[in-house]
Order: structure tokens, then sequence, then C-alpha cells
DNA sequence: TCGTTTTTGATAGTATTACTATTATTTTAG
DNA sequence: CTAAAATAATAGTAATACTATCAAAAACGA
């Protein structure tokens, strides 16, 4: 059993947080928390009596909670991309290839203790909730600057040069990829609390298979010469 | 000249901002207040600073800056509906009244101070950085039960009958609405600040253009028998 | 026009947040 | 075993998100 860790930039950490018993426990425990509280509502202060340590010594890990959060995201999407990566690896036609990285999108997330370092199922939770909170800020430009998004970035180009591989001729791969991305989250956001706003209904059991059926047809369609 | 207002429901505020001269200097001065600090830098004392009041006075018309800033989305979300229906009012062909809606959510918003209350402009460049904060939380179940959410619901779902009727049997018109409204504020939030993500080029005088063409063919391919 | 209600302004106060700083203690690494 | 690094404990600050009180001003109705 391999224990998956990835190298995220050290922009987004004072410290890295993987390093230490105590980073790893506010990594661990800030997904728990701010799922269970929304990020608004959590506060350093709430993580530091949860882990039983103090403010002080949490914020010696993370400039602030924005920070932190995009840490947890930007480690989501590199696992995904490292999943998506996986599964398409050996596949030669792109249309399933295209079709993978569609089902890997959607399916429901896996968490395997062995495998992973993190809970995944919590965190596309908190993606699917936090994740545009990350860069609808006044500082998104220097964020960017700073390659706090180069996971999502790089997840974005990677299933737009699939996109390009099934149709070379379409002329919105990356504009179609991140809408998709979106798509699957807000989509199921909106089946469980706004469902007026979708026709995905919601039901833990089938709503991923709709989701799929509803983004396969847009994708293929829209690509289609 | 006739001046545009819309009622929105009464769980918004505590006290209606249009019936008094104080709250329509709220109203007015936290768009351009949120549009230059964001909603998070945005607060009730340095609004009340701004239109010479106090902090307490702000607060006897809304409970928080949450319900304001639905408010005003609110009533982005009203007007553009009025907009659309509008213009697709005597249109008989299906397909030129959902070209028109597309064209309508995407077209730049002109401000007519002689027409409008509200500076649309600004409120567009609002709703595209700050709508989805305003159900992104835990509070959503209990904004959607108060009716917080109505305005934008009845715009998805004006916009989906609309595609029924250029095709029946499409299965997901709800769906597809609120992505296409979602990717309207997206790619050009993307363009402007993280290209990586969209294949639209961010300049004012043609990126309206390039943005319809992507959604023109994803909508009426997608929906295509 | 007078008296009353409503609205606003002025001021004050509280709990919480988002930090920073200091020092003592514990852990770890050479 | 010692030095360096990491953490805990504690304190403190400015700002936020409110609530409460009371007096002045404005509006309104008889």
């Amino acid at each position: 059993m391999a224990i998956l860790t990835f190298k995220l930039t050290e922009n987004l950490y004072i410290k890295d947080p993987q390093e230490t018993e105590l980073g790893r426990s506010i990594v661990k425990n800030s997904i728990t928390l701010i799922d269970k509280l929304g990020f608004e509502e959590f506060t350093f202060k709430k993580l530091a009596l949860e882990i039983g340590s103090t403010e002080a010594s949490v914020y010696r890990y993370f400039e602030n909670k924005h920070k932190l959060l995009i840490y947890l995201i930007d480690w989501y999407w590199t696992w995904l991309e490292y999943i998506i990566e996986y599964h398409i690896n050996n596949i030669s036609d792109p249309a399933e290839r295209l079709r993978i990285c569609l089902r890997k999108l959607v399916e429901e997330k896996v968490f395997d203790p062995n495998i992973a370092y993190l809970d995944e199922r919590t965190l596309h939770r908190i993606v699917g909730v936090e994740f545009e909170k990350t860069y609808l800020t006044k500082q998104v430009d220097i964020d960017n600057r700073d390659g706090l998004f180069l996971p999502y970035k790089s997840l974005c180009k990677k299933i737009a040069c699939v996109i390009k591989q099934v149709n070379p001729a379409y002329e919105y791969p990356h504009s179609l990829v991140s809408t998709v991305l979106l798509i699957v989250y807000q989509q199921l956001f909106y089946a469980q609390h706004l469902p007026a706003l979708s026709d995905i209904k919601y039901d833990p059991k089938k709503h991923y298979k709709k989701l799929y059926a509803f983004l396969e047809n847009l994708v293929f369609k829209t690509i289609q010469a």
C-alpha cells in the first residue's frame, strides 16, 4: 500500500504541514471542520481547540484560512488529475478517454485510508461548496500570479487536450472543460438544495448516472463537427 | 420616461429600502461599494460612512450584509427577466426566441438613469463575482424556503420553457439553463483573471461576441434531437 | 397647528474574528 | 548532552457584526 502525497506550491504555506504531526493534524481536521461549519464560520481558533493546540500554532503553518482552503482544494485537484491520468493512461481511443474523464469527474469519490492521506469524499464536498470562493476575490490576480490555481489549470488543460484529440477543430476546449468542471459540483448542489434549477433529482444512488448522462450528451454534441 | 422598480420579497429586508430616501441611498451606494471593495471587505460601517449615516441606521433596513447582497442580486435577476420577456414577447419562432435569450444574457449591460433605478452595469459585475456566495452557505435551505432565490429560479424556468419549445424531448432544460447562466459570468471572469481556463480573450469590444458564439453552439447542439 | 408616531442620529457596548508578539516549555537533531 | 527548533500559553490589538438606548428631527393625521 502506497500512501499518496503531493507537493504543493510553497506560496500556500509558511511551513509545510506535511512534515510534522501537528501540520498533518491541522490539514486533516480542517477538512472535517470546514465541511461541518462551512468556510465562513470556520476559524483557526475553533480548529486549534479541536486539535488541542493553539491559534498561534496554526498561524505558523498557514498565513490565513484563505490559504489553508486553497491548500486543501489544490490537493484535491492534484489528486483528481492523478486519478484521471491513471485511468486514461493506456486508452487509445480519444472518445473513450474523454468518456473516462467525465466518468471520473462525476463518479462518487471513495475514501481509502490505506491509499489516501486525506479524506477525498469530504474534500469533494468542500470543493463543491467552497472552490469558487477561492478565486472570486479582489486578490485573484495576486493569488494567480503566485501559482495558487495551478493544479486546477493543469487539470483543465489535460482534459482540454483530450477534447482536442476528439475534435481538433473545436474552438473552445478550455471554456468547455472549465464549464464542465463547474457543472459537476453545481448540479449536485442544486439537486440537493435548489431543485428548481436542475432536472437531476437528489438521490445518492442514481444522480451520478443522470449527471453523467447530462454531461456526456452536452460535451459530445457540443464538440461534434 | 418610466422609472423601473420591482417589489422584492419582504423576507429580504426589515424595512423596505425603496420607500425612503435613506433606504434608496443604502441600496444605491452599497452597489458601488461592494463593487469597489468586494463583498468580504464591505461592511455596514463603511457604507454608513459613505452615505453620511450610521451603522445602526443601516441595520434598520437590512438584517445583515448577506441579505442586502441577495436584495441587490434579486433585483438584478428580476430586471433581467423583465428585459428578456420584453424582447422575446412578440417573436414566434422558438429558436429565435432562444437566440434572443442568449443574446440578452451575454450582451453588455447599459445603464440608463432615465429608465433604471439602479446601475445595472455595476450590478452585472457584482452578480458575476458575488452571486454564488449567496447560496453556497450553510443557510441555503432556510434562505430558499424564505423565497430569497425566487427571481433566479423564475428566470431559469422562463428560459427552460423556451428550450422546451425548441425541443420538447430534451430532458435537461433546467440544468442546461442554470449551467448557461453561470457560464456567462464565469467565462467573462476567467477571460479577465484566469485566462488559462478559457478560450475567450479579454477584450471588452469583442469578447461578448465570442462568448455568444461559444454559448450558441453549446446550447443548440446540446438540445438538438 | 399641535401632538403623536416614525425615522434617524449619536453614542455606547459586547462577543467574536483575525491576527501579532512574547516568553516559557518541550521536542528533536547533531 | 547541548543547541536549535517547535510548540504551548498567554496577552494584546484593531476590526467586525451586531444590539441597545435615547434624544432630535421629520412626517403625518386630526
